[in-house]
DNA sequence: CTGAAAGCGCTTACAG
DNA sequence: CTGAAAGCGCTTACAG
């Protein structure tokens, strides 16, 4: 497919000048004159050159490029991360490559392995929920390739993290319940081994307590995925209890929706009978009816943080930046499903 | 940040041996004696070496890099696409780069200048809806560059081009709403200057007519971005019309939900006085109630054809191929929102 | 089976 | 202000 490119070495040629000038020329080098500048670009244009920036690259040990590892692209939390961080990235004059893991260890192993090639320059990542040991990730710290992590992130391993306040978040979620008047407030966990949502749990039992009101074991329902099915099946397990909460905390949206409709069907108001709080801000919460509130957990201004923070890492010559945890603040996003009083 | 790399000449000197060999042993060279091959292999490991795959790029002037030009990644249907992309490109040995054009020509075209610089050796487009000319895309053509455009494709521009059945889909989701029943089937329109959404009005009409329905223009409402807000206005002014209609053909998800929500409010029954179909299966359209009868555009798939098509053409060596265009078959997914019979 | 040499397309320290 | 030369880290046609 490829006719062969111009060349600076051909542009020399054709305007008697090294190949030297041409690139100074090309590159708006102060020691060039104007005339052979505007020379240069003239004819550069006219041959329609273009730098190969590859190799440019190459000589220079730079490839303006950064990794991101997901999970998985079409989640929308990861879409929109990945928009936070090409917005950044092209703004900084870096290209994004993208890889997914499929929530699978060992095609994380397997990235990880491709991007020691120097690909790039610098790699932002979400850990596959598989992923318990990071030594993929080590070597690649190892070769001088900086990473930042966010969402889920290691725990026993330093490294640069961009995260949210997950216990902040929940706290205020829980006291908004308490607001609105909810005195027996359920909660749909997501897996305690995730420390995103041990700390979302955290924050509820603290808000509880902050507020005199006592911890009930039997409200706290953990799930595998927090996935729209068991959502559900928690709904109609709070629905069996001898007395039935009257607001609930849920670790994503959801589980949230599901347990809406459930409730609805059943024949509870919500929010007059029962008040729910999501977390995540999809765009469904705005849809389904009631409006869910729910906690915006700023998902492209995760990107964005993590952009800028591995941009600087790349840029940091003298390597003087010691790790890096960047928590991010979020908001509460009050709907109708929890809004009581107006 | 990063320490000097160990590079073939390293490993070279340190075997005894010349760089040549070296690669040819990493490489797995059938000329090169299995004992070498062993030895290189083990010092490889030992010191750490990774080969530098930029310099071997550069030297072969490849780069298995794929450029993406998407509107939007956090757009479901392009991160659906991007997914697919990525899949199939993974499988193959290629990376993917992405870009966002934010839906402006100016943006675009900035990006189809960073790609001339022989950064990726193919591009997948979908166009922002800004775009009236293509001549920042024929110049990467005519530097060889393959380009594939998916969804939003140009018109009067021969490429290669990677689309749905939108005429057929349309024809196949009004002649469902027949069958239920309806009589008198409404149309929320996308933007007729799309030609996708042209295709999909067209497809409506030729339903009807190959039922004996009668056309009326009254019922037919078209919208500039098939946005939430003009889906609610639409479903007021079908409401407001003498007589309203017992079936409605939308463009699209979102405009499908606002309607059934504004029909529901009004005090009409989803689907047994109004049945409704959307187009695209957004994972929204299997939360709300009534589950969304819609058509599934097989956005994934739509994602590997397009890099199949596109890895494909980067490795037709002899430029045998002309310019293609695939046309991805739909079905259409029948959910309660539609269905009258059991 | 192994090596010496050339070269991919740039950039840049050094020299003038 | 411009040029000659070296080199980034590989690969490969050619030679032996």
């Amino acid at each position: 497919m490829s006719r062969p490119r111009i060349t600076l070495k051909d542009l020399a040629k054709e305007l008697q000048l090294s190949p030297s000038t041409i690139s100074r020329a090309i590159a708006g080098h102060p020691a060039i004159s104007e005339s052979t500048k505007k020379k240069v670009r003239k004819k550069a244009e006219e041959l329609g050159f273009v730098p190969n920036s590859i190799a440019a690259g190459f000589r220079k040990k730079r490839t303006h490029s950064i990794g991101v590892i997901v999970p998985q692209i079409d989640v929308h939390f990861h879409s929109l991360v990945i928009s936070g961080i090409e917005d950044l990235a092209y703004r900084e004059g870096y290209n994004i490559t993208i890889f997914q893991s499929k929530d699978s260890i060992e095609r994380e192993k397997e990235i990880a392995k491709i991007l020691q090639n120097r690909l790039v320059e610098g790699i932002i990542v979400c850990l596959s929920n598989e992923t318990k040991s990071y030594t993929h990730f080590k070597k690649l710290v190892k070769l001088g390739i900086p990473i930042i992590f966010y969402d889920r992130v290691p725990l026993d391993f330093q490294a640069n993290k961009v995260v949210i306040d997950d216990f902040g978040s929940a706290f205020k979620a829980t006291e908004h319940l308490i607001e609105q008047g909810c005195q027996r407030i359920g909660h749909i966990a997501g897996n305690q081994g995730a420390s995103i949502f041990k700390h979302r749990f955290e924050g509820y039992k603290a808000a509880l307590q902050a507020h005199d009101i006592p911890y009930d074991p039997n409200l706290v329902l953990e799930t595998q995925n927090l996935s729209y099915e068991e959502g559900a099946s928690c709904a109609h397990k709070f629905i069996a209890l001898p007395q039935i909460p009257d607001g609930i905390f849920c670790s994503n949206d959801y589980t949230a929706i599901s347990a809406v409709q459930v409730f609805q069907k059943a024949g509870f108001k919500v929010p007059e009978q029962i008040a729910v709080v999501g977390f995540s801000n999809y765009p469904i919460s705005q849809v389904i009816q009631p409006n869910l509130t729910t906690v915006n957990d700023r998902a492209y201004q995760m990107g964005e943080a993590a952009a800028k923070l591995l941009i600087r890492q790349i840029e940091d010559e003298d390597n003087a930046i010691d790790f890096e945890t960047i928590t991010l603040k979020t908001d509460l996003v009050i709907r109708e499903s929890s809004l009581r009083k107006k």
